[in-house]
DNA sequence: ACTCCGGTGTTGACACTGTCTACCATTCTG
DNA sequence: CAGAATGGTAGACAGTGTCAACACCGGAGT
Protein backbone atom coordinates (compact mmCIF):
# COMPACT_ATOMS: atom_id res chain seq x y z
CA UNK A 1 0.00 0.00 0.00
CA UNK A 2 2.56 3.13 -1.47
CA UNK A 3 -0.39 5.16 -0.54
CA UNK A 4 -0.62 4.76 2.96
CA UNK A 5 3.24 4.53 3.18
CA UNK A 6 3.78 7.96 1.65
CA UNK A 7 1.09 9.48 4.04
CA UNK A 8 3.09 7.97 6.73
CA UNK A 9 6.32 9.27 5.38
CA UNK A 10 4.49 13.50 4.96
CA UNK A 11 3.19 12.87 8.70
CA UNK A 12 6.80 11.94 9.69
CA UNK A 13 8.05 14.49 7.91
CA UNK A 14 6.68 17.16 9.01
CA UNK A 15 5.36 16.19 12.57
CA UNK A 16 8.37 13.93 14.02
CA UNK A 17 9.64 16.15 16.09
CA UNK A 18 6.52 17.08 17.88
CA UNK A 19 4.44 14.24 17.90
CA UNK A 20 5.50 14.11 21.55
CA UNK A 21 3.97 17.51 21.93
CA UNK A 22 1.07 16.44 20.14
CA UNK A 23 -0.23 13.64 22.36
CA UNK A 24 0.23 15.40 25.38
CA UNK A 25 -2.08 17.94 23.96
CA UNK A 26 -4.18 14.76 22.39
CA UNK A 27 -4.07 13.05 26.42
CA UNK A 28 -5.43 16.64 27.64
CA UNK A 29 -8.22 16.91 25.64
CA UNK A 30 -8.75 13.83 26.54
CA UNK A 31 -9.05 13.71 29.64
CA UNK A 32 -11.14 17.43 29.58
CA UNK A 33 -13.59 15.48 27.64
CA UNK A 34 -14.17 12.23 29.12
CA UNK A 35 -11.66 12.47 32.65
CA UNK A 36 -8.83 11.00 33.19
CA UNK A 37 -9.88 7.31 34.07
CA UNK A 38 -10.82 6.81 30.89
CA UNK A 39 -8.04 8.14 29.25
CA UNK A 40 -6.11 5.60 27.00
CA UNK A 41 -2.99 4.90 24.80
CA UNK A 42 -5.19 3.99 22.23
CA UNK A 43 -7.37 7.05 22.34
CA UNK A 44 -4.61 9.58 21.77
CA UNK A 45 -3.15 7.23 18.54
CA UNK A 46 -6.94 7.27 17.16
CA UNK A 47 -7.19 11.28 17.77
CA UNK A 48 -3.47 11.63 16.42
CA UNK A 49 -4.87 9.09 13.60
CA UNK A 50 -1.88 7.42 13.93
CA UNK A 51 -1.19 3.30 14.73
CA UNK A 52 -1.97 2.28 18.22
CA UNK A 53 2.29 1.58 19.35
CA UNK A 54 2.90 4.59 18.23
CA UNK A 55 2.75 7.24 21.22
CA UNK A 56 4.93 4.38 22.82
CA UNK A 57 7.97 5.44 20.93
CA UNK A 58 7.84 8.44 22.94
CA UNK A 59 5.84 7.56 26.37
CA UNK A 60 7.26 3.96 28.05
CA UNK A 61 3.91 3.25 29.37
CA UNK A 62 0.33 5.31 29.94
CA UNK A 63 1.69 6.31 33.49
CA UNK A 64 4.73 7.83 32.29
CA UNK A 65 2.30 9.44 29.92
CA UNK A 66 0.31 10.76 32.95
CA UNK A 67 3.12 11.71 34.92
CA UNK A 68 3.86 13.81 31.99
CA UNK A 69 1.35 15.53 32.20
CA UNK A 70 0.64 16.01 35.75
CA UNK A 71 4.45 17.01 35.81
CA UNK A 72 3.10 19.91 33.30
CA UNK A 73 0.13 20.74 36.00
CA UNK A 74 2.39 21.20 38.46
CA UNK A 75 4.36 23.93 36.33
CA UNK A 76 1.38 25.30 35.52
CA UNK A 77 0.30 25.60 39.01
CA UNK A 78 3.13 26.76 40.50
CA UNK A 79 3.79 29.67 37.85
CA UNK A 80 0.38 30.65 38.77
CA UNK A 81 1.16 30.63 42.67
CA UNK A 82 4.29 32.77 41.39
CA UNK A 83 2.23 35.07 39.68
CA UNK A 84 -0.13 35.99 42.32
CA UNK A 85 -0.46 39.90 43.62
CA UNK A 86 3.41 40.75 44.98
CA UNK A 87 3.14 42.55 48.14
CA UNK A 88 5.85 43.63 50.73
CA UNK A 89 3.64 42.66 53.34
CA UNK A 90 4.08 38.83 54.50
CA UNK A 91 0.72 38.49 55.64
CA UNK A 92 -1.11 39.94 52.63
CA UNK A 93 1.52 37.56 50.56
CA UNK A 94 0.35 34.66 52.27
CA UNK A 95 -3.42 35.55 51.61
CA UNK A 96 -2.72 36.16 48.45
CA UNK A 97 -1.07 32.86 47.72
CA UNK A 98 -3.98 30.73 49.64
CA UNK A 99 -6.94 33.05 47.13
CA UNK A 100 -4.09 31.87 44.45
CA UNK A 101 -4.76 28.20 45.30
CA UNK A 102 -8.14 28.02 45.42
CA UNK A 103 -8.45 30.12 42.35
CA UNK A 104 -6.35 27.79 40.15
CA UNK A 105 -8.62 25.10 42.25
CA UNK A 106 -12.03 26.40 41.00
CA UNK A 107 -10.49 27.22 37.52
CA UNK A 108 -8.96 24.83 36.07
CA UNK A 109 -10.55 21.50 38.46
CA UNK A 110 -9.63 18.97 35.67
CA UNK A 111 -5.82 20.02 36.57
CA UNK A 112 -6.43 20.10 40.46
CA UNK A 113 -8.06 17.14 40.05
CA UNK A 114 -5.58 15.34 38.30
CA UNK A 115 -2.85 16.93 40.49
CA UNK A 116 -4.05 15.89 43.78
CA UNK A 117 -6.77 13.86 43.28
CA UNK A 118 -5.92 10.72 41.00
CA UNK A 119 -3.88 7.94 42.77
CA UNK A 120 0.11 8.46 41.53
CA UNK A 121 2.12 6.14 39.90
CA UNK A 122 5.77 4.92 41.45
CA UNK A 123 7.01 8.43 42.70
CA UNK A 124 10.61 6.49 41.90
CA UNK A 125 10.28 6.39 38.25
CA UNK A 126 8.95 9.79 37.80
CA UNK A 127 11.67 11.91 39.71
CA UNK A 128 10.77 15.23 37.98
CA UNK A 129 7.15 15.14 38.55
CA UNK A 130 8.47 14.98 42.60
CA UNK A 131 10.52 17.77 41.70
CA UNK A 132 7.68 19.98 40.31
CA UNK A 133 5.27 19.14 42.92
CA UNK A 134 7.72 19.79 45.55
CA UNK A 135 8.46 23.58 44.03
CA UNK A 136 4.67 24.21 44.17
CA UNK A 137 4.99 23.22 47.88
CA UNK A 138 8.08 25.30 48.48
CA UNK A 139 6.55 28.26 47.08
CA UNK A 140 4.00 28.02 49.97
CA UNK A 141 6.65 27.06 52.82
CA UNK A 142 8.48 30.09 51.58
CA UNK A 143 5.71 32.25 51.60
CA UNK A 144 5.62 31.09 55.38
CA UNK A 145 9.17 31.40 56.21
CA UNK A 146 8.96 35.23 54.99
CA UNK A 147 6.59 35.37 57.88
CA UNK A 148 9.32 34.69 60.32
CA UNK A 149 11.54 37.41 58.54
CA UNK A 150 13.28 34.00 57.15
CA UNK A 151 14.77 33.04 60.60
CA UNK A 152 16.32 29.53 60.24
CA UNK A 153 14.54 28.69 63.95
CA UNK A 154 11.60 29.08 62.64
CA UNK A 155 11.72 26.84 60.19
CA UNK A 156 9.80 23.97 62.02
CA UNK A 157 7.14 26.54 62.69
CA UNK A 158 6.67 27.33 59.28
CA UNK A 159 7.06 23.98 57.84
CA UNK A 160 4.01 23.15 60.38
CA UNK A 161 2.29 25.98 59.16
CA UNK A 162 2.48 25.33 55.98
CA UNK A 163 1.32 21.59 56.25
CA UNK A 164 -1.81 23.18 58.22
CA UNK A 165 -2.61 25.84 54.87
CA UNK A 166 -2.16 22.81 52.70
CA UNK A 167 -4.35 20.84 54.42
CA UNK A 168 -7.29 23.13 54.89
CA UNK A 169 -7.02 24.51 51.51
CA UNK A 170 -6.26 21.27 49.88
CA UNK A 171 -9.07 19.47 52.04
CA UNK A 172 -11.28 22.47 50.64
CA UNK A 173 -10.32 22.41 47.35
CA UNK A 174 -11.43 18.23 47.28
CA UNK A 175 -14.88 18.52 48.70
CA UNK A 176 -15.72 21.56 46.86
CA UNK A 177 -14.81 19.23 43.86
CA UNK A 178 -16.26 16.34 44.98
CA UNK A 179 -19.96 17.83 44.48
CA UNK A 180 -20.93 16.50 47.72
CA UNK A 181 -22.16 19.27 49.58
CA UNK A 182 -25.39 20.25 47.40
CA UNK A 183 -26.05 17.13 49.89
CA UNK A 184 -25.11 18.35 53.24
CA UNK A 185 -27.94 20.77 53.53
CA UNK A 186 -25.80 23.43 54.38
CA UNK A 187 -27.53 26.46 56.07
CA UNK A 188 -28.16 29.46 53.68
CA UNK A 189 -25.19 31.61 52.65
CA UNK A 190 -22.50 29.04 54.27
CA UNK A 191 -21.38 27.64 50.22
CA UNK A 192 -21.23 31.10 49.42
CA UNK A 193 -19.32 32.16 51.59
CA UNK A 194 -16.78 28.94 52.29
CA UNK A 195 -13.50 30.15 50.79
CA UNK A 196 -13.54 33.54 52.85
CA UNK A 197 -14.57 32.04 55.82
CA UNK A 198 -11.51 29.53 55.45
CA UNK A 199 -9.11 31.70 54.71
CA UNK A 200 -10.51 33.65 58.08
CA UNK A 201 -10.09 30.47 59.80
CA UNK A 202 -6.36 29.73 58.38
CA UNK A 203 -5.38 32.91 59.53
CA UNK A 204 -6.42 31.93 63.43
CA UNK A 205 -4.67 28.80 62.88
CA UNK A 206 -1.32 29.98 61.99
CA UNK A 207 -1.27 31.83 65.75
CA UNK A 208 -0.01 28.72 67.37
CA UNK A 209 2.43 29.31 69.43
CA UNK A 210 6.23 27.80 68.99
CA UNK A 211 6.47 24.45 70.89
CA UNK A 212 3.83 21.64 71.08
CA UNK A 213 4.61 20.15 74.22
CA UNK A 214 5.31 16.50 72.92
CA UNK A 215 4.01 13.19 74.48
CA UNK A 216 7.34 11.77 74.56
CA UNK A 217 10.64 12.82 75.30
CA UNK A 218 13.63 11.81 72.98
CA UNK A 219 16.73 11.13 74.83
CA UNK A 220 18.77 11.94 72.44
CA UNK A 221 18.11 15.26 70.66
CA UNK A 222 20.82 15.23 68.57
CA UNK A 223 24.46 13.65 67.52
CA UNK A 224 26.51 15.83 65.93
CA UNK A 225 29.69 13.97 66.48
CA UNK A 226 30.79 11.31 63.91
CA UNK A 227 33.73 8.96 63.77
CA UNK B 1 -50.39 0.11 41.66
CA UNK B 2 -47.77 -2.63 41.68
CA UNK B 3 -47.31 -3.07 46.06
CA UNK B 4 -43.89 -2.03 46.49
CA UNK B 5 -44.25 -3.60 50.01
CA UNK B 6 -44.52 -7.01 48.82
CA UNK B 7 -42.30 -7.25 46.32
CA UNK B 8 -39.54 -5.99 49.11
CA UNK B 9 -41.04 -8.56 51.10
CA UNK B 10 -40.59 -11.59 49.04
CA UNK B 11 -37.31 -9.88 48.20
CA UNK B 12 -36.67 -10.28 52.02
CA UNK B 13 -38.10 -13.70 52.48
CA UNK B 14 -35.65 -15.40 49.97
CA UNK B 15 -33.00 -15.28 52.77
CA UNK B 16 -29.88 -16.40 49.54
CA UNK B 17 -28.06 -13.02 50.79
CA UNK B 18 -25.10 -16.03 50.65
CA UNK B 19 -23.46 -14.77 47.17
CA UNK B 20 -24.52 -11.20 47.05
CA UNK B 21 -22.43 -11.10 51.02
CA UNK B 22 -19.86 -13.33 49.57
CA UNK B 23 -19.42 -10.74 46.86
CA UNK B 24 -18.86 -8.10 48.78
CA UNK B 25 -16.36 -9.69 51.20
CA UNK B 26 -14.06 -10.93 48.39
CA UNK B 27 -14.08 -7.54 46.84
CA UNK B 28 -12.95 -6.01 49.97
CA UNK B 29 -10.02 -8.83 50.12
CA UNK B 30 -9.17 -7.84 46.44
CA UNK B 31 -9.32 -3.93 47.64
CA UNK B 32 -7.35 -4.70 50.25
CA UNK B 33 -4.76 -6.81 48.61
CA UNK B 34 -4.24 -5.10 45.43
CA UNK B 35 -5.54 -1.65 45.46
CA UNK B 36 -9.23 -0.32 44.58
CA UNK B 37 -8.31 0.35 40.71
CA UNK B 38 -7.19 -3.42 40.20
CA UNK B 39 -10.22 -4.69 41.57
CA UNK B 40 -12.85 -6.76 38.77
CA UNK B 41 -15.65 -8.62 38.57
CA UNK B 42 -13.40 -11.55 37.47
CA UNK B 43 -11.32 -11.08 40.55
CA UNK B 44 -14.32 -11.65 42.77
CA UNK B 45 -15.40 -14.25 40.86
CA UNK B 46 -12.30 -16.12 40.49
CA UNK B 47 -11.61 -16.07 44.26
CA UNK B 48 -15.14 -17.61 45.11
CA UNK B 49 -14.70 -20.47 42.19
CA UNK B 50 -17.98 -18.85 40.72
CA UNK B 51 -18.09 -17.74 36.64
CA UNK B 52 -17.14 -14.93 35.80
CA UNK B 53 -21.32 -13.53 35.36
CA UNK B 54 -22.08 -14.84 38.66
CA UNK B 55 -21.89 -11.57 40.16
CA UNK B 56 -23.59 -9.35 37.89
CA UNK B 57 -27.02 -11.62 39.16
CA UNK B 58 -26.22 -9.31 42.34
CA UNK B 59 -24.42 -6.25 41.69
CA UNK B 60 -25.44 -4.26 37.96
CA UNK B 61 -22.29 -3.24 37.33
CA UNK B 62 -18.95 -2.89 38.99
CA UNK B 63 -20.22 0.64 40.24
CA UNK B 64 -22.66 -1.16 42.09
CA UNK B 65 -20.55 -3.59 43.70
CA UNK B 66 -17.88 -0.67 44.47
CA UNK B 67 -20.96 1.67 45.50
CA UNK B 68 -22.24 -1.21 48.22
CA UNK B 69 -18.82 -1.62 49.33
CA UNK B 70 -17.82 2.33 49.76
CA UNK B 71 -21.53 2.42 51.69
CA UNK B 72 -20.68 -0.03 54.38
CA UNK B 73 -17.82 2.04 54.66
CA UNK B 74 -19.24 4.94 55.55
CA UNK B 75 -21.99 2.83 58.17
CA UNK B 76 -18.40 1.61 59.64
CA UNK B 77 -16.77 5.11 59.50
CA UNK B 78 -20.18 6.37 60.75
CA UNK B 79 -20.08 4.00 63.99
CA UNK B 80 -16.13 4.79 64.47
CA UNK B 81 -17.03 8.61 64.77
CA UNK B 82 -19.91 7.55 67.39
CA UNK B 83 -17.94 5.08 69.18
CA UNK B 84 -15.77 8.31 70.50
CA UNK B 85 -14.89 8.42 74.33
CA UNK B 86 -17.72 10.35 75.61
CA UNK B 87 -17.59 13.92 77.64
CA UNK B 88 -19.85 16.04 78.57
CA UNK B 89 -17.74 18.93 77.84
CA UNK B 90 -18.51 19.79 74.08
CA UNK B 91 -15.27 20.71 73.22
CA UNK B 92 -13.65 17.67 74.59
CA UNK B 93 -16.14 15.89 72.86
CA UNK B 94 -15.44 17.52 69.31
CA UNK B 95 -11.63 16.49 69.75
CA UNK B 96 -12.31 13.27 70.38
CA UNK B 97 -14.16 13.06 67.28
CA UNK B 98 -11.05 14.57 65.56
CA UNK B 99 -8.94 12.10 66.99
CA UNK B 100 -11.30 9.75 66.04
CA UNK B 101 -11.62 10.64 62.57
CA UNK B 102 -7.74 10.72 61.79
CA UNK B 103 -7.41 7.17 63.85
CA UNK B 104 -9.79 6.17 61.24
CA UNK B 105 -7.71 7.29 58.34
CA UNK B 106 -4.64 6.07 59.78
CA UNK B 107 -6.01 2.59 61.20
CA UNK B 108 -8.11 1.86 58.02
CA UNK B 109 -6.32 3.47 55.32
CA UNK B 110 -7.71 1.52 52.70
CA UNK B 111 -11.00 2.58 53.33
CA UNK B 112 -9.92 5.72 53.92
CA UNK B 113 -9.09 6.10 50.64
CA UNK B 114 -12.03 4.28 49.00
CA UNK B 115 -14.32 6.75 50.68
CA UNK B 116 -12.81 9.56 50.04
CA UNK B 117 -10.17 9.33 47.60
CA UNK B 118 -12.08 7.72 45.07
CA UNK B 119 -13.74 9.35 42.21
CA UNK B 120 -17.62 8.83 43.20
CA UNK B 121 -19.90 7.03 40.96
CA UNK B 122 -22.82 9.20 40.06
CA UNK B 123 -24.61 9.92 42.89
CA UNK B 124 -28.18 9.66 41.30
CA UNK B 125 -27.60 6.21 40.94
CA UNK B 126 -26.94 5.23 44.24
CA UNK B 127 -28.72 6.97 46.81
CA UNK B 128 -27.80 4.90 50.09
CA UNK B 129 -24.15 5.76 49.39
CA UNK B 130 -25.01 9.41 49.63
CA UNK B 131 -27.17 8.91 52.50
CA UNK B 132 -24.57 6.86 54.59
CA UNK B 133 -21.90 9.70 53.85
CA UNK B 134 -24.34 12.66 55.06
CA UNK B 135 -24.85 10.70 58.03
CA UNK B 136 -21.55 10.87 58.88
CA UNK B 137 -20.93 14.52 58.20
CA UNK B 138 -24.11 14.99 60.79
CA UNK B 139 -22.12 13.79 63.64
CA UNK B 140 -19.55 16.25 63.39
CA UNK B 141 -21.82 18.96 62.59
CA UNK B 142 -24.00 17.55 65.80
CA UNK B 143 -20.81 17.57 67.74
CA UNK B 144 -20.35 21.31 66.59
CA UNK B 145 -24.14 22.81 67.34
CA UNK B 146 -23.59 20.92 70.71
CA UNK B 147 -20.82 23.57 71.61
CA UNK B 148 -23.04 26.63 71.02
CA UNK B 149 -25.49 24.47 73.06
CA UNK B 150 -27.44 23.87 70.05
CA UNK B 151 -29.20 26.78 69.29
CA UNK B 152 -30.59 27.15 66.07
CA UNK B 153 -29.52 30.64 65.31
CA UNK B 154 -25.74 29.29 65.89
CA UNK B 155 -26.14 26.54 63.31
CA UNK B 156 -24.86 28.31 60.33
CA UNK B 157 -21.50 29.02 62.53
CA UNK B 158 -21.59 25.47 62.90
CA UNK B 159 -22.06 24.00 59.76
CA UNK B 160 -18.73 26.61 58.75
CA UNK B 161 -16.81 25.32 61.42
CA UNK B 162 -17.82 21.39 60.48
CA UNK B 163 -16.71 22.72 56.75
CA UNK B 164 -13.49 24.03 58.36
CA UNK B 165 -12.63 21.45 60.55
CA UNK B 166 -13.44 18.74 57.98
CA UNK B 167 -11.63 20.27 55.15
CA UNK B 168 -8.35 20.45 57.48
CA UNK B 169 -9.10 16.82 59.05
CA UNK B 170 -9.41 15.26 55.31
CA UNK B 171 -6.87 17.37 53.89
CA UNK B 172 -4.27 16.34 56.37
CA UNK B 173 -5.30 12.64 55.97
CA UNK B 174 -5.30 12.75 51.99
CA UNK B 175 -1.47 14.39 51.86
CA UNK B 176 -0.77 11.98 54.92
CA UNK B 177 -1.95 8.80 52.95
CA UNK B 178 -0.22 9.96 49.73
CA UNK B 179 3.11 9.37 50.69
CA UNK B 180 4.91 12.50 49.87
CA UNK B 181 5.46 14.23 52.87
CA UNK B 182 8.85 11.96 52.81
CA UNK B 183 9.81 14.05 49.68
CA UNK B 184 9.11 17.92 51.40
CA UNK B 185 12.23 17.63 53.81
CA UNK B 186 10.27 18.88 56.38
CA UNK B 187 12.46 20.11 59.63
CA UNK B 188 12.61 16.97 61.78
CA UNK B 189 10.10 16.30 64.14
CA UNK B 190 7.36 18.11 62.09
CA UNK B 191 5.73 15.22 60.56
CA UNK B 192 5.71 13.60 63.80
CA UNK B 193 3.83 15.92 65.84
CA UNK B 194 1.60 16.53 63.04
CA UNK B 195 -1.89 15.49 64.00
CA UNK B 196 -1.33 17.21 67.46
CA UNK B 197 -0.29 20.03 65.70
CA UNK B 198 -3.07 20.37 63.09
CA UNK B 199 -5.50 19.48 66.36
CA UNK B 200 -4.42 22.63 67.88
CA UNK B 201 -4.82 24.85 65.05
CA UNK B 202 -8.01 23.84 64.37
CA UNK B 203 -8.79 24.67 67.77
CA UNK B 204 -7.85 28.28 66.93
CA UNK B 205 -9.67 28.71 63.60
CA UNK B 206 -12.75 27.44 65.37
CA UNK B 207 -13.05 30.75 67.45
CA UNK B 208 -13.67 33.13 64.53
CA UNK B 209 -16.57 35.25 65.33
CA UNK B 210 -20.08 35.51 63.64
CA UNK B 211 -19.05 38.04 60.65
CA UNK B 212 -15.77 37.54 58.43
CA UNK B 213 -13.15 39.85 58.79
CA UNK B 214 -10.97 39.93 56.02
CA UNK B 215 -7.39 40.32 57.81
CA UNK B 216 -5.51 37.20 57.94
CA UNK B 217 -4.32 38.01 61.86
CA UNK B 218 -6.37 37.48 64.26
CA UNK B 219 -6.60 40.32 67.41
CA UNK B 220 -7.59 38.08 70.41
CA UNK B 221 -7.53 34.69 69.81
CA UNK B 222 -9.88 33.77 73.19
CA UNK B 223 -11.94 30.35 72.99
CA UNK B 224 -14.76 30.90 74.63
CA UNK B 225 -16.78 33.76 73.93
CA UNK B 226 -20.23 33.94 75.69
CA UNK B 227 -21.79 31.09 76.59
C1' DA C 1 -49.06 -34.35 37.22
C1' DC C 2 -48.09 -31.22 33.92
C1' DT C 3 -46.47 -27.01 32.34
C1' DC C 4 -44.66 -22.53 32.92
C1' DC C 5 -41.77 -19.07 34.91
C1' DG C 6 -38.66 -16.34 37.44
C1' DG C 7 -34.37 -16.42 39.88
C1' DT C 8 -29.71 -18.03 39.69
C1' DG C 9 -25.45 -19.72 37.59
C1' DT C 10 -22.84 -20.92 33.32
C1' DT C 11 -20.72 -20.43 28.87
C1' DG C 12 -19.53 -17.83 24.93
C1' DA C 13 -19.13 -14.00 22.67
C1' DC C 14 -17.75 -8.71 21.67
C1' DA C 15 -15.33 -4.55 22.01
C1' DC C 16 -12.30 -2.60 24.54
C1' DT C 17 -7.60 -1.92 27.04
C1' DG C 18 -2.06 -1.89 27.78
C1' DT C 19 1.82 -3.73 26.11
C1' DC C 20 5.10 -7.21 23.82
C1' DT C 21 7.15 -8.57 19.48
C1' DA C 22 8.35 -8.24 14.91
C1' DC C 23 8.75 -5.57 10.88
C1' DC C 24 9.51 -1.49 7.80
C1' DA C 25 11.06 3.28 6.32
C1' DT C 26 13.88 7.14 6.86
C1' DT C 27 17.89 9.46 8.47
C1' DC C 28 22.10 10.04 10.72
C1' DT C 29 26.88 8.46 11.08
C1' DG C 30 31.38 6.13 10.64
C1' DC D 1 28.10 3.03 1.27
C1' DA D 2 27.01 -0.10 5.31
C1' DG D 3 24.91 -0.02 9.37
C1' DA D 4 22.92 1.75 13.32
C1' DA D 5 19.50 4.62 15.24
C1' DT D 6 15.06 6.62 15.11
C1' DG D 7 10.23 6.53 14.68
C1' DG D 8 6.61 4.71 12.56
C1' DT D 9 3.45 0.20 11.48
C1' DA D 10 0.62 -4.24 12.15
C1' DG D 11 -0.33 -8.32 14.76
C1' DA D 12 -0.56 -10.73 18.57
C1' DC D 13 -1.86 -11.83 23.83
C1' DA D 14 -3.91 -11.55 28.18
C1' DG D 15 -6.68 -8.82 30.57
C1' DT D 16 -11.25 -6.17 31.37
C1' DG D 17 -16.72 -5.05 31.67
C1' DT D 18 -20.71 -6.48 29.93
C1' DC D 19 -24.37 -8.43 26.69
C1' DA D 20 -26.84 -12.64 25.05
C1' DA D 21 -28.15 -17.18 25.15
C1' DC D 22 -28.62 -21.26 27.56
C1' DA D 23 -29.22 -24.60 31.78
C1' DC D 24 -30.93 -25.80 36.17
C1' DC D 25 -34.34 -25.74 39.72
C1' DG D 26 -38.03 -24.83 42.93
C1' DG D 27 -42.63 -23.09 43.30
C1' DA D 28 -47.45 -21.56 41.21
C1' DG D 29 -51.33 -22.46 38.29
C1' DT D 30 -53.96 -25.26 35.72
Amino acid sequence: MPSAESIAMTRSRETAPSLKESCVQAAREVIAEHGVESLSMRDVARKLDISHQAPYRHFESRDHLLAEIMRRCFADFAQHLDDRPRTDNPEADLEAMGHAYLGYARKKPLEYRLMFGTPWPEPAQHPALVQHAVHAFNLLRDSLRAMHGGRPEQHAQADRQAMFVWSTLHGMASITQANVMQHLNLATGVEHALSADMMARIGLGLSLPESVPPAINPKKPKRKSRT
